[in-house]
DNA sequence: CGATTTTGACCCGCGC
DNA sequence: GCGCGGGTCAAAATCG
């Protein structure tokens, strides 16, 4: 039986030196998959901004009277991936300004914290709450308690088909700035805010260290359950992977050495 | 004591 | 016209 030999301190350094390069090589890897996922989402953006343009012009091309009859397979198309099966509804809501605008958030939450609230910049005020036909969870309404005339309101409500899942319906825009962190009292309850992609303002940003969190503005929504598989898998195993990733002390340890590192090569990055 | 939450009553639109 | 269901109101209770 041999002894195993034991580690001078250049074989230290050396063994630390190939944990920063995995730690690095495994970020780049994320950072590359972040980039890919932001890249597919600005993809559908275009694709969905060109098919809006696309019906807005053979909306406004044909005449109200004849738009009942004088179907296209566009339209059709159209309203599969909007969701909305009313050709009218869809009508006005292009003619019209499209007030109150309407998104949605998903936050993954603990299933056993039963609290219907989902944290965000703003204050809100609760003024009902209701058990709907749909869902056997209740739902609950909130208002924006920071201005009395601020007209944006907020629905709350689990997933019917996973309740480990708050739904968060935005209703309206803040005639107001959002507070700032650390004003007024931060509401207990659910905080993942990690993937938000927003048709109204289109940015997207993925924060890996955290759980699943998407919002919409609806139909983008409808079009990722529509696709569900295809869309969210990625997502999933990116947070799977970060999961694990944050979990591994060897690796934050390494994530430290290679950030001190980093760090000492770009002095004017520090605070 | 003011702000917020709870909860039953009420309102209103929609489908039949 | 009626009933149903979603949304809102408002008084009482609770909280900080």
């Amino acid at each position: 039986m041999e002894t195993l030999p034991k580690g001078t301190d250049e074989q230290i350094v050396s063994a630390n030196k190939h944990e920063v390069g995995i730690a690095r090589a495994k970020l780049n890897q994320i950072s590359k998959e972040n980039k890919m996922l932001t890249e597919m989402v600005s993809i559908m953006q275009a694709n969905y901004t060109a098919l809006c343009s696309q019906f807005f012009d053979l909306v406004t091309a044909i005449s109200p009277s004849q738009k009942r009859k004088s179907r296209t397979p566009e339209i059709d198309s159209f309203n599969q991936i909007g969701g909305d099966p009313s050709e009218d509804c869809l009508f006005k809501r292009l003619r019209e300004d499209p007030k109150p605008k309407i998104s949605k958030v998903y936050v993954q939450t603990d299933p056993s914290d039963s609290s219907l609230v989902v944290k965000d910049e703003y204050r809100w005020r609760k003024y009902g709450q209701k058990i709907t036909r749909d869902n056997p969870s209740p739902r609950a309404y909130y208002r924006c308690s920071f201005a009395p005339t601020c007209p944006v309101k907020k629905k709350v409500q689990r997933a019917a088909e996973d309740q480990s899942i708050l739904v968060a319906t935005y209703e309206g825009e803040h005639e107001h700035g959002q507070f700032s962190q650390g004003v007024g009292s931060v509401q207990s309850g659910s905080l993942p805010y990690y993937v938000s992609i927003s048709s109204s303002c289109p940015t997207i940003t993925l924060d890996l260290t955290q759980q699943g969190f998407w919002r919409d503005d609806g139909k983008f929504s409808r079009l990722i359950e529509s696709t569900l598989p295809e869309f969210r898998r990625p997502v999933l195993q990116v947070e799977q992977m970060a999961s694990m990733l944050t979990k591994d002390p060897n690796f934050r340890t390494a994530l430290a050495a290679a950030i001190s590192g980093g760090m000492s090569c770009h002095p004017s990055a520090q605070n």
